[in-house]
DNA sequence: TTTTGTTGTGAGACCGGTCTCAAACTTGAA
DNA sequence: TTCAAGTTTGAGACCGGTCTCACAACAAAA
């Protein structure tokens, strides 16, 4: 691996050669600081503009010790929800003169853990976060740089953070379910689960993941729902064997009647398998997912959908780390953003009590 | 703007201080380069253990001058198409140690150059860019450093570039129309015409704009479709006013009985306007669109699409990038990936030969 | 034993900026 | 006219690495 022979590029001395002043006076010029007559930075501006001077954002960034750019570790840019997260951070990003350096976890700790260490080592400002896994945190704890958590909230770590109120959303949700009759409702989710989970709802500490659960498990209590933990299947992946698991569930026997889904990705695979299986939505199965994907409203029936503001989740996490870069030394913040159920038609009676009250009638 | 305490980082100096060896000494075994004994080897990394040394990639790139990251200026993130070949370039990216750092030209070329401009200043070492339009490529001329087109050719500009076949794809797509007895074929597309259209083709100089436009054309005169040029429509993006043109387009009285859509999100905005006028796909329209989005199998129906390797188109750009950084210095390449056809069923007879196809049966 | 070569190490320049400090030059009041 | 204060400028250190070069130590060849 040999040096490439470096182009040379034009630099303050070469600039101040030309202006017949000194390297510091046309750096100061330059570099917009400090005070410099007015024929002078004219003579300056002049020799730069002929010479094409083009300044070196890596040796002022050596100096400054500041790089003028965030690092954003997400789990999947491929995932709707993310592509428009990052979305709404580099439209911020941008307004303050900052540029995003992404990196994609696949939503695995290891690959988080060296895309936060190249980042690091790249000397980013800040960082902007979305955690694969809530056991494995050390290393976040470690960052040294001011650090916000994207969707997805950490107890155990005290800064800026930016979710959705998924308690809520998942507990109306599962209301709209449980209120149109349905008793066997299934939540399925993408995330993994490390070790088992009957009864350890504690252990579960992605917040995301945690208060949906919650939320999910208060509604199915309000109706009398028992075991609701049994209906709760994780996993659900990108993946063969993770349609394979989705299959097996919609054929089995006690097969849901309604499902919630933990993201779009998760349903559109539950929406093809459903399917697959001959079942119709929603008069075999009611479905409702969190995000409002694009083709949640084009498919027949159009799907109903807890809207998650997820531009401006990216926003907010951007502005509150672009702050903290200012110099801000408030308390950590944890914004939670309100979603709203979007009403569609994919939301039915439970088959089981429309006999019922069809012989009521 | 003062300059924030600057924490203090463990260098080079300090392991060399603790391990007791000069910083040149040290500087080689953290750096990998030069040979030390084993015994002083060993030495330094313990220090750097002990004292946690973390390299400054910054530092390291200054004097380099290689950064070790590569730029990526796309569209839109958010729209689906760039968000998964992002992800091809960024898994390449990854396995070669390389970073990408991401911008936005929001499909607009001032907001492209400035993206160009920082990426170049934080001297990355290459670039892949979606050149926003055609006609101002002027910046583009201007890199120094290794680039390479995703999606969009220039004829103009000899470098590294990868497309798929677009003018095969818009022919075979738009003959499978005619075959079906179409003769009003619209074709909508998101880019924007600088100037006047008619008749000036070679003006339009983005490949895939032109490409597609020329295959589609192609399909139409084989059929023998007289001024199909009218039936292009540009401009269709993300906006209402594009909404209410599309509305305008189906509720004129000459309306297409098909349609040919250049990316999925206009497809979409295409398959909700065609609702919202009443009409019915396959029955009174029908619908193609490039690129094999999510929601496109989920529609009723099914929308039939040109399926366009978008991971690949990534990947393989990234690919050529990472070799040109390595030194290989062979001409330009120019690859083009082949597209395939995923019949659905949103093509049916045109409902002007259908009444003549019964009444001769 | 002298010469030649190889290997390990240290000193210090360098990359391209920022920034401190002191010298030189203005200006204005005493 | 002189001195204090303010402004403009230049010299040079510095950031944290890489890399060239010289030198010392030792081994092998003459």
């Amino acid at each position: 691996m040999k040096r490439p022979p470096r182009l040379p590029s034009i630099t303050v001395s070469d600039v101040a050669r030309e202006a017949k002043v000194s390297k510091a006076t046309a750096a100061r010029v330059l570099g917009g600081y400090g005070r410099v007559s007015e024929t002078v930075h004219a003579a300056v501006l002049e020799a730069a503009k002929a010479l094409d001077y083009r300044p070196n954002e890596l040796a002022r960034s050596m100096t400054t010790g500041r790089s003028g750019s965030i690092g954003v570790v997400v789990g999947d840019i491929e995932n709707p929800f993310f592509s428009l997260a990052v979305r709404g951070i580099s439209d911020v990003a941008r307004l303050s003169g900052i540029n995003v350096i992404l990196a994609n976890s696949g939503e695995e700790v290891e690959a988080e853990k060296s895309a936060i260490h190249v980042l690091l080592a790249k000397r980013v400002d800040g960082l902007i976060v979305t955690p694969a896994q809530s056991g494995d945190i050390a290393h976040l704890k470690e960052i040294a740089c001011p650090l916000a958590l994207l969707d997805r909230a950490l107890p155990e770590l005290d800064v800026d953070t930016v979710t959705v109120d998924d308690r809520s959303a998942a507990l109306r949700a599962t209301r709209m379910l449980t209120q149109a009759g349905h008793r066997r409702i299934a939540y399925v989710t993408a995330a993994v689960l490390s070790g088992d989970f009957r009864g350890a709802k504690s252990r579960i500490n992605t917040s995301t993941v945690r208060e949906r659960i919650l939320g999910f498990l208060e509604a199915c209590r309000e109706a009398g729902i028992e075991v609701a933990e049994r209906n709760i299947h994780f996993g659900s992946g990108r993946s063969q064997s993770a349609h394979a698991v989705l299959l097996r569930l919609l054929r089995s026997a006690d097969r849901p009647t309604a499902i919630l889904a933990s993201d779009s990705v998760v349903a559109l695979d539950l929406f093809k398998a459903i399917r697959e299986c001959g079942l119709g939505i929603p008069r075999d199965i009611s479905l409702i997912t969190f995000h409002d994907a694009d083709w949640t409203s084009v498919t027949t029936p159009p799907i109903t959908v807890i809207d998650q503001p997820v531009y401006a989740l990216g926003k907010s996490v951007a502005e509150l780390l672009i702050r903290r870069l200012k110099g801000d030394d408030r308390p950590p913040e944890r914004i939670v953003l309100p979603t709203r159920i979007i009403e569609r038609m994919s939301v039915g009676q439970s088959p089981e009590t429309i006999g019922q009250s069809l012989s009521r009638s």
